[in-house]
DNA sequence: GTCTATATTTGGATAGAC
DNA sequence: GTCTATCCAAATATAGAC
């Protein structure tokens, strides 16, 4: 089993994706984490302190994935859209988690997710040479990643087969229309611009 | 002075962007408003129903704004995302505060949101006649009303000059790029894929 | 390190005067 | 149509036993 403090940050971390703010309750966390809530706040001292926890964790995993981030353009780009896309990964989770937090107005989840975006933009710039390819991608993963916050698990397509998250073939197509937009040294496409 | 079940509406919806849905309580909105909590409880005889309201609002300006879409899919790609930036409009507020509730665990909320985002991309599809396109235009809108929603009031780009919201010049090179992905019919680019 | 109380605070909702 | 006063429930936090 691992450890409780463990336990305590993904089970608030999945509660704020699920039920939000509001409904991720001292109460509620220390039941899905199997402990009480006198038991939750000893290795947390409060709500607040219990946020700051997960903020952190956050930045940890983000630094970790920058670190091991692809080294050409066309691997990033797809490394970086299938990640969003990826609600299961730990730092996926983490990052929806902390969009939560800062949306509920807490300045230093705001700050660390724009530490990331700018850690990713920086990366994917470095790798196109082209601040308006960078920028198109990022505001494309933030796209998806809102998507996926905003859709309740199992959300079904409208009755007209509409869905908001793109999955699957669409979202390769996606790929390979972003990569399109990349310089001639790029393996698919020509060039726009 | 506009009618009190209106600034109650308002100002509802200016706390859940700004404050999140824990920060906006009957008691702040009522102070907000300009009216006592037993009067904006006249209103709106529950919290619900004040979020009822707000999401049928959206829902009403949403159906204006497809009413006025543009015919060419140049000024229909252009209006999207340069309304998408505008957050000072009604309807990007309406949409922003829905977003919140939608994220606070709202079905309904989730389900009107669903339904714009469905109309738009129709729109979109109908004027482009390329899928692929057209869901990227709806990443990338969502992608910055997602980074609008989340930037609190004012703040500032980080140290090295990163901001997350794109702006000015970089919103125009933005929308040229994505011109640029449009079959030969459009104004500016080839294509890809 | 984890548990069971219990205290404190806050926010939603009702009742009834004006 | 709007206000004040009050009630009630829920959630955070504390105290102290095990």
């Amino acid at each position: 089993m691992t450890s409780a403090r463990e336990r305590i940050l993904d089970a608030y971390e999945r509660q704020l994706v699920e039920l939000g703010e509001r409904g991720s309750t001292l109460d509620a966390i220390a039941v899905e984490a199997g402990v009480s809530k006198g038991g939750l706040l000893y290795h947390f001292k409060s709500k607040d302190d219990l946020a700051s926890g997960l903020i952190a964790r956050l930045t940890e995993r983000g630094a970790a994935d920058l670190a091991g981030f692809p080294d050409t353009a066309e691997k990033a780009i797809h490394h970086f859209i299938v990640a969003a896309s990826d609600v299961d990964d730990p730092l996926g989770a983490s990052y929806l988690a902390t969009q939560v937090l800062a949306r509920a107005g807490r300045a230093d989840a705001f700050a660390a997710l724009q530490d990331l975006e700018e850690g990713w933009y920086r990366a994917i710039l470095e790798l196109t040479g082209d601040p308006v390819v960078a920028r198109l991608m990022q505001l494309v993963s933030d796209g998806i990643y809102y998507n996926a916050a905003v859709v309740p698990e199992g959300s079904p397509p409208t009755a007209s087969g509409f869905t908001l998250v793109p999955l699957g073939e669409e979202r390769e197509a996606i790929i390979a229309r972003l990569l399109s937009l990349l310089p001639p040294a790029g393996a698919s496409g020509q060039r726009g611009q």
